[in-house]
DNA sequence: TGTATAATTCACATATTCATATTAAGTTGT
DNA sequence: ACAACTTAATATGAATATGTGAATTATACA
């Protein structure tokens, strides 16, 4: 993805010290691992923003328990019908969640168990510790 | 944080099945635990948007193996120094690095592990699988 | 001192993102 | 079928965020 992106290891860098016991993802991820994270991060980030919306957020979060209604969530998240439609498109169009029409009303429900293993963290990061 | 925020409980709720095994963050989080994920979503959706960036993210990434200067976090992702900066000054404000001036130049690291949480399920997920 | 280097901050232009209103599609009752 | 109502999706303008270049601060060295 960068054309001018400079070989760097390990031992080219200075206070490369190894900090933490925790595994991070590999303490020796450089050069072509970071190429590989450079190419993905977009993806990421652009998944990440899907995610860092706070109506979003708590759209999956009610998800997770099971689908819902549009208008249960617009309830839910006391927002207005147009504002949740409109978020559930962006869920839509990353693949997140998968609309199932039953008659007038339409639940939606998580597509696979990515925003699940985010959400793991994010809740246990924001909700229990601290 | 939401005043007219209904009380839903499982059973009041259609289509609820317990669908997935995976443990989401307790199937049976309602009412309660969720005025907290609710008061917490806020807090959360912040911390997202500030990891979202390409840019930023890239950032942990590259600072997981180590503190790194401005300058090389420049070179590393091919950006302008005050893109750089600016970009710092986010993830500082968000108490996820921190500076340690070393003569003229200023190296940063990371300041605790929830990047490095969030990074390592984000990595599983647009690195590893797939 | 004066100059050079490193990093931050400011001001502006631009691009994204969000909320309101409008439109389209579906359902019920007569 | 036609109206009346409900539900969902789409466009418009407003707010927010991002990158760029110039000015500013801080440190090192001659």
């Amino acid at each position: 993805m960068n054309p001018n992106s400079k070989a760097i290891t390990a031992d080219t860098l200075p206070n490369a010290e190894e900090p933490m016991g925790l595994p991070v993802f590999d303490i020796n991820m450089c050069a072509e691992d970071m190429d590989k994270m450079a190419a993905n991060a977009m993806k990421a980030s652009y998944f990440l923003k899907a995610i860092s919306h706070e109506g979003r957020l708590m759209i999956l979060c009610h998800l997770a328990s099971g689908e819902k209604s549009v208008t249960e969530l617009e309830e839910l998240l006391s927002a207005r019908q147009a504002a949740v439609s409109q978020q559930l498109s962006r869920l839509r169009l990353e693949g997140l969640v998968t609309p199932r029409r039953d008659g007038k009303t339409i639940y939606y429900s998580l597509a696979d168990d990515r925003p699940k293993q985010i959400m793991e963290v994010v809740y246990d990061l924001f909700c229990r510790e601290k």
